[in-house]
DNA sequence: CTTAATCGGTGATAATATATCACCGACGAT
DNA sequence: ATCGTCGGTGATATATTATCACCGATTAAG
């Protein structure tokens, strides 16, 4: 572990609930030393990923996220291409689409369309995705490379509802019945009241960039509605793979109507 | 300068022209070693600041910055709050309104409103606005703690045009007009057929956030329309500050009608 | 008005990661 | 066939970083 990613790391303390953290806590969270974190910090806050309150002293993510974001953006548009095809989803749906993203070793929501029913499920934007208890995590393992997928079957996992999957077997028995269908399904798994289905959205090499979700009111999905929904995720999620300038890999297909066995 | 420094430096190299860029590259471009290079680079793509292309080997940004841009809206939502301001501006002088953010010593477009005009200004959405030769960079100098803008009062300032500003005792005399009149104007100075208008947006601490400005065609532009503009572009920033929860600091006072002298 | 615990931050020294160099195989152009 | 470039590797001298105790300033409790 380089000086550098101990100093980004850092950066992953925060979250919708820790929007800025103190020198103190970070020492804390991080478990470096008070002295080491404030030398990082202080290099963090030059480069503009951080930004010091000037009364309270606290820390909290700085401005250059916003211009590197928009550089990003147009170098590689995939907010704007990605939008629509979200959009459609929870059209066709009328449940909350969401799109995740991997990188830095995380799977993030980067874009949420709400459901435009009042019962909806929320998701958090920007939150990070448990991979063992999400449609959208498991669906990254199932179809990422065995060499990348293969770090996150070591964490350990949290158990957030009672039929979350905690054990790795367990897990790796659900992956290659979701690499069959084409898509994963959790059924409330993450949220008690809440199911989702989700589809990967590949990269030009072949790689999982990340996942086309639709989160649904658990209470209304039926095996039918999977069957359905399915399909509608897989297509949406593959529009955004060809929209990238990207091809479905070989190893990938979607499920013909005849594999989609209904998911008990 | 610390190593995170250095890393996070290279980062700097990415602009609206160069949108990926290789190891050697890198490595001539900072002056670094090679292999430091690649060391730093590595550890940046492992926190998904970086992503190298399967194929080429070159890096590009990541996705992380999709991730922690979107954490930082959610802290502070400047985006959806700046926009609004910036099409009223553009809707009543029917020029390009933008607005521009001080992080990481640079002074970088986030907002651009293009004109509805035909004939128009643009403006490089993300580019790096020159401190000298701007309305926006001149704008932050002249409102910006001494103690802060000493630093890019020193640079080596690039001359864009005939009338660009490159002196520093020319530039510090116009700064001090500027902040008798509570706005900046930049005449030709960058591109030689565009003029603009700025004026600063401040944070809760009285600090200089940005600016919100108008790229106007030059041929357009009458000293008659820089009185109007000019009033029109401190309210929208006006608004801004005041949007972000700030005030507007006490050594900065908009300028009377009085005081707007025609600007030569 | 103490006392004690926290905060953000500093400075010296031991320990460790980094800078530098030459070098590698692969690829493309001449 | 040769040259120059590419991305990347590995060994060693060196410079940066980790660790520790400590500082003054705040804050809350007694």
């Amino acid at each position: 572990m380089t000086t550098v990613d101990k100093a980004l790391s850092l950066l992953d303390h925060f979250s919708h609930e820790q929007t800025d953290i103190g020198l103190s806590e970070f020492a804390r969270l991080s478990g470096f030393d008070k002295s080491a974190a404030l030398r990082m910090l202080s290099a963090l806050v030059r480069a503009g990923f951080l930004e010091q309150d000037a009364q309270s002293r606290r820390y909290r993510l700085g401005g250059s996220f916003l211009r590197f974001a928009r550089l990003r953006e147009n170098a590689f548009p995939i907010m704007d291409l990605v939008r629509p095809m979200a959009q459609r989803l929870n059209a066709e749906t009328q449940e909350t689409a969401h799109v995740s993203l991997y990188a830095g070793g995380r799977l993030s929501t980067i874009i949420v369309i709400d459901s435009p029913r009042v019962i909806r499920a929320h998701v958090d934007p920007g939150m990070n995705l448990p991979f063992n208890a999400t449609a959208s995590g498991l669906c990254w393992l199932a179809f990422s490379d065995p060499s990348l997928s293969e770090r996150h079957l070591n964490e350990d996992f949290a158990q957030y509802q009672p039929g979350t999957l905690t054990e790795r077997s367990a897990i790796e028995a659900n992956l290659k019945r979701f690499r069959e269908l084409g898509f994963s399904v959790a059924e409330r798994s993450f949220d008690d009241d809440v199911s989702s289905i989700a589809a990967p959205i590949f990269g030009g090499q072949g790689e999982v960039w990340g996942c086309m979700s639709v989160a649904c009111v658990a209470a209304r999905v039926t095996p039918q509605l999977i069957r359905e929904y399915s399909q509608r995720v897989m297509d949406a999620a593959q529009g955004v793979t060809q929209a990238l300038g990207a091809s479905v890999p070989s190893h990938y297909r979607q499920a013909s109507a005849a594999a989609q066995r209904v998911v008990a």
